[in-house]
DNA sequence: TCAATAGTGTCTTTTAGACATTATATG
DNA sequence: CATATAATGTCTAAAAGACACTATTGA
């Protein structure tokens, strides 16, 4: 096998998601590459000899970040292989896609935070390194996609949750208002997706009604499915 | 950058589906390795240097199995790269899911051909090659998921086709037996899924009514799903 | 007390599934 | 004619959405 017809990097880059605010924020970060000053990146490493890739993703996040997630949730997203994506080197990527609760998700390092990604669209976005403009809507639609028809919105919130803060994970991935009552319904209505817990969460200021709390279920698949409004 | 921390092999494997007398069949090839003789495998290829992944997908196909199938659906389903999946050298594998009608895909290489895929996990099914045997069920999943929020049925009948061929592709890759009058008024109900075009099929040979035909429609996404029975 | 939020109940509209009926072909 | 398949209509049960109502807190 020559180097002329064998591919001699794999990186991968990861495209974390959190719920801040109310609001789904992304995780970015400048680039090392002094060319790319100016730019905003997604968290992405070469993958070593050694190491699986899912390995990888969570050491970019470490090492790019700061942010330690072992246990964040971590899907493939798609790997992005276009002869020039990088004009350095061809180089393929294995793009993932990252969910964790807000607690957990604090970057350290300089240069690493989280962007609301109503501001990606806005004017006077930043702009992002490589292909990484094409990486972020794929991450963004497939957790809008997968909300709908798995039990991934537990993925943002922490243990134990109420049906309110669930339901606040698919108003801002959504960006949606939801029917508390109606929600309430569904969520219950499909099997093993939430799992009742003892004991109750304090109401907000204001005052209200304490919440019940719950835990995740043991289903990966909803069904029915949590339809997305207006079709 | 060391050899060492470096991976040096990406190949894409390719799952190719199609129905044939109306069940889910699936291509494999009988792989090159002798050391491999009596497993089969997905059609694979090493990516060159200067093609894409699409690229190199498509030509899997061509050189193992003789199927030049340019306007088959192909999409990425995974990328594998545990460390010793293939024994020989580190190497990561993008794998494939290609959906073709049945009268496109007619394998002409010796040791290519479709396998029912009922007969996967049937007792005496054939070993696979690597960890294709992974690949395998995660691409007649995916397949058996998009059916339901997606127009991925089409990829699978020509133009002009009647929705009693649709019916079958949903027949055959859930396993399941649709109502006729219920799965007309859903294609019909999910905005740009197929488009009426002018004249009709002719009846089987027991007779029959003449069934009109239909194109695919500009949707990709099914609002609403049509949703597996049996939930 | 009122305001706020959680949770339940109910009504209406929509949708899914079962299945009868009509239309148009072959033999 | 019988038989087969396409296409439409109808009925019922389930589900979705709107929203009223009750429960339990803070101020």
């Amino acid at each position: 096998m020559s180097a002329a017809t064998s591919i001699c990097a794999v990186a991968v880059d990861v495209a974390l998601l959190t719920v801040r605010d109310q609001r789904l924020h992304l995780l970015l970060v400048e680039p090392d590459d002094p060319v790319l000053a100016g730019l905003l990146a997604l968290p992405g490493r070469r993958v070593r000899d050694d190491e699986g890739l899912d390995d990888a993703a969570h050491r970019a996040l470490g090492e790019l970040a700061g942010l330690q997630a072992p246990d964040a949730h971590l899907e493939q997203l798609r790997t992005y292989g276009e002869v020039s994506r990088d004009p350095r080197a061809r180089v393929v990527s294995v793009a993932y896609l990252a969910l964790t609760p807000t607690a957990r998700a604090a970057p350290t390092h300089p240069g690493a935070g989280f962007l609301d990604v109503a501001a990606l669209d806005a004017p006077g976005a930043p702009r992002l390194a490589y292909d990484h403009g094409r990486i972020v809507p794929d991450a963004i639609e497939r957790a809008r996609a997968k909300l709908e028809y798995t039990a991934l919105a537990t993925a943002f919130v922490t243990e134990p949750f109420t049906l309110a803060e669930l339901r606040g994970v698919y108003e801002a991935v959504w960006g949606v208002a939801l029917d508390p009552a109606n929600f309430r319904r569904k969520v219950m209505g499909a099997a093993g997706f939430v799992l009742p817990v003892s004991g109750t969460a304090p109401p907000g200021r204001g005052g209200g009604r304490p919440a019940r709390r719950y835990r995740r279920g043991p289903a990966q698949r909803l069904h029915p499915p949590m339809l997305r409004p207006e079709r």
